[in-house]
RNA sequence: GGCCCGGUGGUCAAGCGGUUAAGACACCGCCCUUUCACGGCGGUAACACGAGUUCGAUUCUCGUCCGGGUCACCA
């Protein structure tokens, strides 16, 4: 049995903007094309002119590539049934439609927009009232003769109804009375987006339409197109919506009033382009192993339609955070540091750091790279702070204790021959187990003057060590300062 | 409003007629610990409601309610 290659598409607008359900619907698409050995395709739906941003096709090719979802056919990679961009395509439409009219499927509308309003005012309900369906063809060659603009609309059955079968839906059926003559040719002698779509998808051969739930209600009238055409129909594959919870507790289709939506906003909030994807592959499809950490690879293999839910699922930041802090710890140090840089030349500019130390204090504690900068804004300058901040309870430090722990720590720190982590690390405790203090007691006032804040990443040691002698017994001469005031 | 789709803890979700109704995030507690964290252990918390079908419904059917989507010469 000969099996048809699977082919899917992915057919962004170059609006200059990835929404991460765009982008999660890309990664269906590649899914489901890969996870069958399949072809994925792009096509840059730019017959929007209006909203044509400059770039923005750049964005397109840039998120794609981060996202680790190579494509196969597209305008910058070629391919077989080109042009992938549909401004070139704008003369493949027309003779489509035309044949439609010959065979008696479609035909001319001279309505103006002024009795289509008067129409929808009116309110007669269901739209369009068919009213150029069945004109006499005297009448339409008069005005054709007289340049009469038009557009070219489909007839659509007036009984019955259409069914189609979604893989993730199930059977839909629809009553044709609820389906307007839909326009193909508009004015201006453009496709609409749904014929363009339909004539695209065929003639790229593509085998399985993955898109978002809100095309469920406009299914029909592609099928329908199919039909008049006789075109084999795809295979749909409806994606449940991902939604937004906005601080009423009101969930919504996600939207930018919902924060941070598009792929760079996510990255310039230092989540990790992995991690994103990840979190979205989840939302909305599980594997059979209730797997969570995936790599695209890992994806392409395990991924399954029949995992698809069909609820809506609201987008989670604290679960992508998490995502995104498990991706943190499995990165190598070098890359961490790579992904760090940014991040760490707020705080210190291009001077040199100990990134290495850096890294093991700091790996397993972020979950978002814009976290780095605050966390590490001590090391380059010791905050203002006062003497409350050595008072800690569960260490056993107070005031009255402090003063003291702190010259006798300051003293035989300043005696080490090396300042090292581990000659730190023995100092400290051997102090503690010769004054039978806590080890946090001696601890918890040392890494207050150390960093002049309660919450820091790493203990006195690993702070000591990174300040260095000279600056770490600064701080500590200044903490017995404030101590005495 | 018409039509379409959905409804398992706060969130993501397994489940496909018989289960003590998994797991993850978040939250809480304990342990570990040089703080916070990490890690380890434990805990709170769910089948929207009402009928039917059935020996038995979270699972199948219908109704109600709730939520969402869609109704363009936009894509």
């Amino acid at each position: 049995m000969e099996e048809k290659t699977v082919r899917t598409r992915y057919a962004p607008s170059p609006t200059g903007f990835m929404h991460v359900g765009n982008l999660r619907t890309a990664l269906y698409e590649y899914l489901v094309a890969k996870s069958q050995n399949g072809k994925f395709i792009l096509r840059i739906e730019d017959t929007d002119r209006e909203r044509l941003v400059e770039g923005a096709v750049n964005v397109i090719y840039d998120t794609l590539e981060l996202a680790g979802l190579k494509h196969d056919e597209g305008p910058d990679v070629g391919g077989n049934f080109g042009p992938y961009v549909q401004s070139e395509r704008k003369d493949m439409y027309l003779p489509y439609a035309q044949q439609l009219i010959n065979e008696g499927k479609a035909y001319r509308c001279f309505c103006t927009k002024e009795r289509l309003e008067k129409l929808q005012n009116d309110n007669i309900g269901g739209g369009y009232d068919r009213h150029c369906r069945d004109l006499p063809q005297e009448e339409i060659d008069r005005l054709l003769e007289k340049g009469t603009p038009y557009v070219i609309r489909q007839k659509m059955p007036i009984e019955g109804s259409t069914t189609f079968k979604d893989a993730v839906f199930g059977e839909i059926t629809v009553d044709n009375s609820e389906l307007q003559d839909q326009i193909l040719i508009k004015t201006d002698g453009y496709p609409t987006y749904n014929f363009a779509n339909v004539i695209d998808d065929h003639t790229m051969g593509i085998t399985h339409v993955v898109r978002g739930c809100e095309y469920l209600s406009s299914t029909p009238k592609y099928n329908l197109l199919y039909e008049a055409f006789g075109w084999e129909v795809p295979t749909y594959i409806h994606l449940p919506l991902i939604m937004g919870k906005d601080e009423d507790g009101n969930v919504s289709k996600l939207s930018k009033r919902h924060g941070a939506t598009g792929f760079y906003d996510l990255i310039n909030d230092g989540y990790l382009p992995q991690a994103i994807i990840n979190y979205i592959a989840l939302l909305g499809w599980c594997p059979k192993d209730n797997r969570e950490i995936f790599t695209v690879a890992e994806l392409e293999k395990e991924f399954d339609v029949s995992g698809i839910s069909k609820s809506p699922s609201v987008f989670d930041y604290d679960k992508l955070s998490w995502f995104n802090g498990e991706y943190i710890k499995a990165m190598s140090e070098d890359e961490f540091t790579e992904a760090a840089m940014p991040y760490y030349k707020k705080v210190f500019g291009d001077k040199a750091m100990p990134y290495k130390k850096f890294a093991a204090i700091l790996q397993k504690r972020t979950t978002q790279l814009t976290q780095i900068p605050e966390m590490l804004d001590f090391f380059a300058q010791l905050p203002e702070y006062g003497k409350e901040l050595f008072v800690n309870k569960k260490s056993k430090t107070n005031l009255e204790n402090s003063p003291v722990i702190l010259k006798e720590a300051y003293e035989r720190l300043k005696s080490m021959p090396k300042w090292t982590d581990t000659a730190i690390h023995d100092c400290l405790i051997n102090m503690a187990a010769e004054k039978e203090l806590k080890n946090g007691t001696v601890m918890w006032p040392v890494r207050i003057a150390a960093a002049g804040k309660t919450v820091t990443p790493g203990g006195a040691v690993e702070i000591l060590d990174i300040l260095g002698r000279d600056e770490s017994l600064k701080r500590i001469e200044k903490g017995l300062e404030i101590l005495a005031e």
